[in-house]
DNA sequence: GAGTGGTCTAGACCACTGT
DNA sequence: CAGTGGTCTAGACCACTCC
């Protein structure tokens, strides 16, 4: 198998530090030339590199060594800017979206909300040293948040929550899995439509049952490790 | 884009209920050729579809359609046979091997060993309505366990370790990741190697950092679907 | 404008599965 | 054995990015 040989070589490159994080591959053509094979072959290697979390690709700008993944605890943890600032590297935010809209069924479901219920959006990109790595959707019911709908600035929801509601909830309720870019998810993100996102859903519910938040994260499967403890 | 038209049509063919869950779809060629376009072109619909979890494929057996995923919360469940019966689903369970291993770094890092430390490893297919769905590795430090050792019998390990130690143990320590197979894991899996694999890795530790148990569960993710409370 | 990945064609041979 | 997916060739045109 052609391609396996050629994920090796690839990956050995990677390890031994020839290609440092970051860095660009050369194109799809050259390496195909330069490994005596066709680009389809080729991309067999890289996509099983990519799902191994050592490639990233950028909607038609090219393939990248993939950084250190970040280390984070959905199950503990809903600020994942926070997350971004305990690592010694450059990130930004940009706010997507801020929209009063019905709650569309999944996010009904995750707060328990009755039907025609309102709820706050907030979107975000997150990036970090450049690279687009995840979106964040953020949902909040309008009856419990009044106040927050002038949403004119760029809100930090998560720390408006922390004080009043979050120390009612011990415990997030999280759902991980893996899907399919959205067409909006990958113009967003700069990859390319369909590609594999990891899906974080949290949702923060307190005693009484009363939903609070649903946060969303759809990242790059190879910038962040999930670990709960 | 003429695999997302195709993508389409064949999602349309699931929900509709016209192709069930368990059903085998017509072969590649077979489609392609019934939309008018190359296998390539086919297998990029297809393979979208496996993303989304909604068809799986067995290897040079063809597609499939993918049947109802099991809800399991791997930070408080280790028997993920218990999740099975929870299920009216037929499942089976096959002992693939029991041995005693000087611990491999990963091992010996998650349970907190020192080096040159014995573990015993057992593993373990899981086989669901007929389908193999999960490869289940379980490592337990020998010191711990000598009267494991001989283990020629099938040891049901999350039993015996249920009493004596994991009331011991208020969390599990949790990591989730997508891997590709790899060629034993596609060997016993029967899918092509390289294929996405949703990894869960358990790992039981006490008050006093002693590691009990380290469990690795690589499994299909269309079949699982991890919810944490 | 040159270069990139995104998508697609139209084949081919192989190893393996199921009968 | 026929049929399946697994792998591969040798091209092509397009939309987009970067310079």
């Amino acid at each position: 198998m052609q391609y396996l040989t050629i994920k090796d070589a690839i990956a050995e490159q990677i390890e031994s530090g020839m290609l440092e994080p970051g860095h660009k591959l050369p194109s799809e053509r050259v390496l195909a030339e330069s490994f005596s094979t066709t680009r389809i072959t080729l991309r067999e290697a890289l996509n099983y590199l990519a799902l191994a979390g050592k490639l990233y690709k950028e909607e038609r700008r090219g393939w990248f060594v993939s950084k250190e993944a970040l280390i984070f605890n959905p199950a503990q943890e809903l600020d994942i800017l926070k997350v971004c600032k305990q690592y010694n590297r450059g990130y930004t935010t940009e706010r997507i979206d801020s929209k009063r809209i019905l709650a569309p069924k999944m996010v009904a479901e995750r707060l328990g909300l009755p039907p025609f219920s309102y709820v706050l959006m907030f979107s975000r990109l997150v990036i970090i040293e450049g690279r687009k790595v995840a979106v964040q959707y953020q949902y909040l019911p309008e009856a419990l948040f009044p106040s927050l709908a002038k949403m004119d600035e760029d809100i930090d929801v998560v720390s408006i929550l922390k004080d009043k509601y979050l120390s009612e909830c011990q415990n997030l309720c999280v759902k991980i899995g893996v899907f399919p870019a959205t067409e909006v998810e990958s113009e967003l993100l700069n990859i390319s439509s369909g590609s594999m996102l990891l899906n974080i859903n949290q949702s923060a519910i307190n005693n009484n049952k009363t939903g609070y938040l649903l946060q969303v994260i759809s990242c790059c499967h190879d910038a962040f490790e999930i670990e709960i403890e």
